[in-house]
DNA sequence: CGTCAAGGCCAG
DNA sequence: CTGGCCTTGACG
């Protein structure tokens, strides 16, 4: 089932799976496909028009987030004796038809999953003072609190579903549910216009209204929570995955998916080892690489698209980046502008937060167009839906399991026998361990051993090392449990190019027939099909597993997560995807020599291949399976997975000269030298990853930025007492509240180094989209930095009891200042209902930056990083500027905590937590909660 | 002109 | 979304 419309600007859904009684959900943003339209427009270079068939294949750039639950080890799920991926000529053994997803039964339903998005079109109702219930019966809470008499935004009626803007909302509340399912609210985040100069901070005003309207009228029981909060329960096929957390989707806590930024344009850079006249032959695009990193989030292996460096490509390059009225706004004006415009802002606040027209009212001097709306941030995501995974440039940390894989890759640790014992050991397959070390000849079945039957080993597991073909797993390299077959030894292609003159392609991703080169290796077309899409949308995968989910012909479709995260290992080429999606052709330069190899395909006996063509030289013939061992090898060398060789990396400049190309080349031809040049390789990374800004240099960087960091007051509520006992009204107590933050983060901005640097309309569009992640992390940090003191019995030990322990001290004192604040009660159920999970998200980055004891320097690196995060393929400046901040972050924790190698990652790996609270709090417009939260510090 | 690796299409 | 099949276009 299917419940989805199509908007003007897209919009997000999310299908869930069932998929033998395990759920999954497949979220997926669906893009209007209108090339005749502008094809980035959001501020930040979204790319989002691409089809109007809501064809999900519709290569948006946007990304796209989507979980699964791998099937482990599922001997009793394998249907037994399915087909299997086999280089024997078993005829039409892999047809389409196979029963691929054998067994799995799915019950789609694809709902809105912004279903929630708040209806801003009903802007009346607002604190007029008694407690007037701006909040519908059915859920639907005013978003905004203070008053939006001026329309300062042009509101798109093509944006705004109908029954959104006008019909009230269904008493019932499963039925609103499915009213809103079935309505699909655009995916524009609520931001507001928030007038003049400097802000634009998106929905900056804090909006406490949700509650604030929610706890005044609501009757008991009655849910005032955005429809959009709970809309993926209900169209839920199943039951929370993980135990009753209502806003878990199948199981998957939406803030381990993190954040959704969203960087626009398909990221790309240029590759290190890429000619600059890359264009001279053939397909040249530009080598822009994009780049993705596969780490862990939350504890949930996720992937973060990076945004690298910045070069158009003719072909593809949207018209310039509409940043609607944003690009109009001055923001660079005086300080008394700045206020006025943040009180401004506040005015509007609530105002239309969807489909507003590039068009600016008069009154209005900022404010974004849907389009220009990344369509994809954090606030325009589903709160239930997980959101999406930023696209970061963080960099992976070294200790996440995901760079330890690969880390363990290049790491020959495994003694033949060990490798035999891994061999003869069905129970141990992995699909890896079939790659690596499967025999040509001797196809394994492996749903018949997974089901059990050893029959086969004696015969596919040839005894001696000769048989094991060593060589093809010594460069190949087995990956179980991050063993790899002795890379030193012998590689005699030899033999193998005697039988696998009768065997047809495997798909290095998943056995599956091969139907060619592709991205660089050889792939079935799925897996070809799968990689292309997943680039092109730039979609966002989770494993809920650990990350190692087996990948078969049988099994691939289960988790898009390690699926991909193989395809990189085994060396698919991001570069190899085209940006400008130009057909044809050939790639060349940089892109091709990534992965251009002597290679000789095979015929397939029973004439499946279509042709057993050869590749211009043919000197060398070797069996893909030794290609993908080189490659393997090659991608498996101890640096991120976005490694220079799958994907060269913007910080190798190291690879010039060394590259994958090389790599292969030497396994191909001369295995022994391959030790040689993953040693360089291996020294090049190490050099790069230190170069780091010379500690000095950094102190006084970072000096500059705490200088600039005034958050103190606001992010501990110092003027708390006077905010609460304030006998103004609630809204103005709130607007001011909001005034001040928006006028900190203003100031913190034009006080920043780099303020200079960059055009006001960049700080415009970066304080628009980061704002609420500057106010999760200052909080946070704040709270981790200093929240202690004040509460000595608080240790960080990272518990679960600690968590818990510290949302409920949370939750407390938020009731206690709403309490106050609203001159109402507040239930603590109604809070937790309310807040709770953005309450949770916050304690959870609060925590983590109180476990790694964060200090205010790294701190502010880690603010200015995270501002200039999602724009940075659209500004080289941002990028550059933002690495210079990194670097000095990286300098500052290996100067001070030397005995903490991994400090430094791990500290932007919370980065996506921060993303995720901040889409929370967005969601819940709670926008002054985390400073409420604070406020304990003083308390 | 054949090859082949890109992208696109579209039924399932 | 997946993946089989088709088209495209640079290269030899």
């Amino acid at each position: 089932m299917v419940i989805e419309k199509a908007t003007s600007s897209g919009i997000m859904t999310v299908t869930l799976l069932q998929c033998d009684g395990v759920k999954m959900s497949l979220f997926q943003d669906l893009k209007l496909k209108r090339r005749k339209v502008d094809s980035r427009c959001s501020s930040d270079g979204e790319s989002l028009a691409e089809t109007s068939s809501c064809s999900p294949d519709s290569g948006s750039s946007g990304a796209e987030t989507s979980s699964c639950s791998p099937i482990q080890p599922p001997a009793s799920y394998l249907p037994s004796g399915s087909p299997r991926s086999s280089p024997h000529p078993q005829p039409r053994i892999h047809e389409r038809s196979s029963p691929d997803s054998a067994g799995d039964e799915f019950t789609e339903v694809k709902s809105s999953a912004e279903c929630g998005q708040e209806d801003d079109t009903q802007d009346a109702h607002v604190f007029d003072g008694g407690g007037r219930q701006p909040v519908s019966s059915s859920g639907t809470p005013h978003p905004s609190g203070t008053h939006m008499s001026v329309e300062t935004v042009h509101r798109s009626e093509e944006d705004l579903p109908e029954r959104m803007s006008t019909t009230p909302p269904p008493a019932d509340t499963s039925e609103h549910i499915q009213e809103v399912t079935s309505v699909s609210t655009p995916l524009p985040p609520p931001l507001v216009s928030l007038g003049p100069p400097l802000t634009s901070l998106g929905g900056m005003p804090p909006t406490p209204y949700t509650l604030a309207a929610t706890m005044a009228g609501l009757a008991p029981g009655v849910s005032s929570t955005p429809v959009g909060l709970r809309c993926g329960a209900p169209v839920s096929t199943g039951p929370p995955y993980w135990g009753g957390a209502a806003n878990r989707i199948n199981g998957v806590r939406p803030e381990l998916i993190s954040g959704g930024i969203v960087q626009p344009t398909p990221s790309t850079q240029v590759a290190a080892a890429a000619p600059a006249d890359s264009s001279r032959a053939g397909y040249s695009p530009r080598l822009r690489t994009p780049t993705v990193i596969m780490g862990e989030a939350g504890g949930v292996k996720t992937m973060f698209w990076t945004a690298p460096n910045e070069s158009q490509t003719p072909a593809s390059q949207a018209p310039r980046e509409v940043l609607g009225p944003a690009s109009n706004c001055g923001y660079g004006a005086d300080t008394s502008d700045a206020v006025r415009a943040s009180v401004d802002g506040l005015l509007s606040l609530g105002q239309d937060r969807r489909g507003s027209p590039p068009q600016l009212s008069p009154s209005s001097t900022l404010s974004l167009s849907p389009a220009a709306r990344s369509p994809l941030t954090p606030s325009a995501r589903s709160p239930h839906a997980p959101t999406p995974v930023s696209r970061s440039p963080y960099t992976v940390a070294p200790s996440s399991p995901g760079y330890q894989v690969v880390r363990g890759l290049g790491s020959p640790q495994s003694s033949p026998s060990e490798l035999q014992l891994l061999h003869n050991s069905p129970y141990i397959h992995s699909p890896s361990n079939a790659d690596t070390q499967r025999h040509p000849s001797t196809p394994l079945n492996m749903e018949r051993l997974w089901a059990g039957d050893r029959s086969q080993l004696p015969q596919t597991q040839p005894d001696s090392p000769a048989a094991m073909n060593l060589s093809t797993v010594g460069m190949w390299g087995s990956r179980t449990n991050g063993v790899e077959g002795a890379t030193s030894a012998p590689a005699q292609p030899a033999p193998v190019e005697e039988d696998e003159e009768d065997q047809p392609m495997i798909c290095m991703i998943c056995e599956d027939r091969a139907t060619g080169l592709h991205y660089g290796i050889i792939t079935c077309e799925g897996c070809k099909g799968f990689f292309k899409r997943t680039v092109q949308n730039k979609r966002v995968y989770t494993c809920v597993a650990d990350g190692d989910c087996e990948i078969t012909k049988a099994q691939r479709n289960r988790c898009q997560y390690c699926r991909f995260q193989k395809c990189l290992r085994q060396g698919m080429v991001l570069a190899a995807v085209r940006e400008d999606r130009m057909p044809g052709g050939r790639n060349s330069g940089a892109v091709y020599n990534l992965y251009k190899v002597k290679y000789k395909k095979k015929n397939k006996k029973n004439g499946q291949m279509k042709q057993g063509s050869s590749s211009p030289d043919k000197k060398v013939g070797l069996d893909p399976i030794m290609m993908a061992g080189t490659t393997s090898l090659a991608t498996s060398l101890p640096m991120p997975i976005s490694s220079p060789l799958t994907s060269p990396p913007i910080t190798s400049p190291i690879t010039s000269g060394l590259n994958s190309g090389h790599i292969l080349k030497a396994a191909l031809t001369n295995p022994a030298e391959v030790a040689h040049f993953r040693h360089r390789l291996d020294n090049n990374v190490t050099s790069t990853r230190e170069r780091v800004t010379p500690y000095p240099v950094a102190q006084a960087m970072i000096r500059m930025l705490i200088e600039c960091d005034d958050f103190e007051d606001i992010a501990t509520l110092k003027n708390l007492d006077d905010l609460l006992d304030h006998k103004s009204d609630l809204s103005t107590k709130l607007r001011h509240l909001g005034d001040s933050i928006s006028i900190k983060l203003v100031q913190w901005t034009k006080r920043l180094p780099f303020y200079q640097e960059l055009p006001v309309e960049v700080h415009t569009r970066l304080l628009t989209h980061k704002w609420h992640e500057l106010l999760v992390l200052t909080t946070s940090a704040y709270q981790a930095i200093y929240g202690l003191e004040k509460l000595a019995s608080r240790s960080s030990d990272g518990t679960e009891a600690e968590f818990h322990q510290e949302v409920s001290n949370n939750l407390c004192t938020l009731q206690t200042c709403l309490n106050s604040m609203m001159g109402r009660p507040i239930t603590m159920d109604q809070l937790r209902q309310e807040v709770g999970v953005m309450v949770e998200k916050i304690t959870h980055v609060t925590l983590a930056l109180r476990k790694a004891k964060i200090r205010i320097e790294e701190y502010v690196c880690l603010k200015v990083i995270a501002m200039l995060n999602q724009s940075r393929n659209n500004h080289k400046e941002l990028e550059v500027i933002q690495d210079r901040y990194m670097n000095c972050l990286r300098s500052f924790c290996e100067t001070h905590y030397p005995s903490q190698p991994t400090r430094y990652q791990d500290l932007l790996v919370r980065l996506p937590d921060i993303q995720a609270a901040a889409a929370k709090l967005l969601e819940t417009k709670m926008l002054y909660v985390p400073f409420l939260l604070n406020s304990t510090i003083n308390r």
